[in-house]
DNA sequence: CTGAAAGCGCTAACAA
DNA sequence: TTGTTAGCGCTTTCAG
């Protein structure tokens, strides 16, 4: 029973007892099953039929061991409830059901540390290639990525200093072509909603970017308010009842996302305010179940799916590059900005 | 260069590396980075400051392979884009991060076929636990289940023929409440929104609930309109639209998820309705993200969290029964229906 | 407290 | 077309 754990009742089965019920040796039912070499068509079906007979499950542990090689892909986003996520790994595994690769997913939980901790444990299976969101990293982190040896992907944010490859869009440019639009249509008392995390970098450059295109525009913010916590209708709808009521004149509100942004456009509806003549709505994202709210809001699509799609070729490609692919987010003007 | 990926540039580092660097045997170098047995203080930070210069990430194919241990759960669940599937796996994430194991998640993407292909692969890993949302699988894939070793959990719903473990609600249970509930309130003409596709198990067994639960209140559904693809509020409001120009003296309307019944009850109020006199409404799920809509949705708990960190608990305590843990959904009534 | 030997289940390389 | 041999990097076991 040695190096047998103290649960499992019956020992696992090996290619030994598929390759004795087919009268055939291991490595010919390895071939087999893995489609590699010449088989005759005979011996192919008895050993298909053996291993079917007997449930066999090939042990890809012992495999991996023996071929180094992985057929998996690491996968590291922040959290899974945030719906940008989802349709980033819909493109990855889009790309990946085209290959042997399976992808795997881990969340950082907006920790640096927790990533790092999660980024060794992918490693520490050796797979074939590894994606990343975002650039923030800390020490730790940002070495095991520069010396794993396999194809390291960062994505969503290419503002910033990539530890390889880097796949995704500027949210400062973002920002700040959103202020730009804002500006150009007229609107000149200009308030933001979004998060107070620190840890939320990508939210943080747009904020950025749009205060520098308000001031390209030679304009300023005229408040802000930030809310801890997640984003949601009752989040929007509060920010945007606290910040009308500290700066009454705001003609614009920028959020953080669609979802707080779709709460305040709510909550001015309900308050029967003139939409997008007396006071403007836009947010981040594009999420399609939105499409269906009183109003189309004014957004940004932030290419997720592209970008999921475009690292995970990378990685199928098996690319040891450092090439950083910059996609142009598409503004969408909806109905909750006056016309240009 | 046996067995070496042709892509990979440098050979992995291995035990023996550090061992070499801290001038002691391998065996000493694992036994400190498993923290086992008994190591002189002065040996182990000669281990751990070598292995910490060389940047070793150990090999846990090799561990694994060697141990017989795989401190990986497999979760398999239709989609990662329905909110209720992230919610699922944050209950089993908050167990699992008490222990040593870590969830690895697969998508069956609502496919039969699809679903037994993830089993095969998670347990080719020799996970040390399997976690299966629902109950219908195909043959091959319940043959998988029941002979693998582990303890494995379906999830969701129990309202069928588990292979082992369970956890969940009986969605047939939830819809009949839901029925009650709404014939309690004096409304009769009532109609049915939801998925078309028979691959929603639960929506349809909510569905037939709900419909018994008409029945034994001595009514029946007046209408019911289906759609194929994804909810979403202009899903929502669409099927609402259709169905209530069909039908229009409907005066309840009953969704398979608050998601479509958002959609719907911003479509009614535009239309000037009086909720919940004129029609009353109610969803399924409870989605946070929701609160903050003008009204919020009559709608019933579905239990998710705590069946994801019921089905982990199962897991993590190594439990190879066949327990079924039935959950009751909690009903909140909120805005949408008239009080009892 | 530390080390040496054996082998986990599979596959690469070579032999027949 | 099939079989034999060696060994992947680690851990178990047992000996010092």
């Amino acid at each position: 029973m040695r190096g047998r754990n103290p649960f499992d009742g019956k020992p696992q089965m090996t290619l030994r007892d598929v390759a004795d019920a087919a009268g055939v040796s291991e490595m010919t039912v390895s071939r087999v099953l893995r489609n590699r070499g010449d088989v005759s068509d005979k011996t192919r079906e008895r050993v298909f039929g053996a291993a079917r007979r007997l449930g066999y499950v090939p042990n890809k542990i012992a495999g991996a061991l023996a071929s180094n090689r992985v057929n998996l892909v690491g996968v590291v986003i922040p959290s899974l409830s945030n719906m940008v996520f989802p349709d980033v790994l819909s493109g990855i595994g889009e790309v990946l059901d085209e290959t042997p690769l399976q992808p795997v997913i881990g969340t950082s939980k907006y920790d640096d540390q927790h990533e790092e901790n999660v980024i060794y444990e992918m490693l520490s299976w050796r797979p074939s290639g590894l994606i990343v969101a975002g650039l923030e990293h800390n020490e730790a982190a940002r070495a095991m990525m520069a010396n794993a040896g396999i194809p390291v992907v960062e994505v969503m944010d290419v503002d910033g200093d990539p530890v390889a490859a880097c796949v995704g869009i500027s949210h400062i440019e973002a920002g700040r072509q959103m202020a730009r639009e804002i500006a150009a249509r007229g609107y000149r008392r200009i308030g933001y909603c979004g998060s107070s995390s620190l840890n939320d970098h990508r939210a943080q450059k747009r904020r950025q970017g749009f205060e520098q295109g308000l001031a390209e525009a030679g304009l300023s913010l005229a408040d802000a308010c930030l809310y801890a916590g997640t984003s949601g209708f009752g989040t929007g709808r509060g920010m945007t009842a606290e910040i009308l009521g500290r700066t009454p004149d705001l003609d614009f509100l920028y959020y953080n996302s669609d979802i707080n942004a779709a709460g305040g456009l709510l909550y001015c509806l309900e308050k029967g305010m003139d939409i997008p003549g007396r006071i403007g709505l836009a947010g981040f994202n594009s999420f399609e179940v939105l499409d269906g709210l009183p109003m189309r809001i004014a957004t940004m699509d932030s290419q997720r799916h592209e970008i999921g799609r475009r690292a995970a070729e990378l990685i199928a490609a098996n690319a040891l590059t450092d090439e950083i692919v910059t996609l142009a987010p598409v503004f969408l003007p909806g109905d909750t900005i006056r016309a240009g």
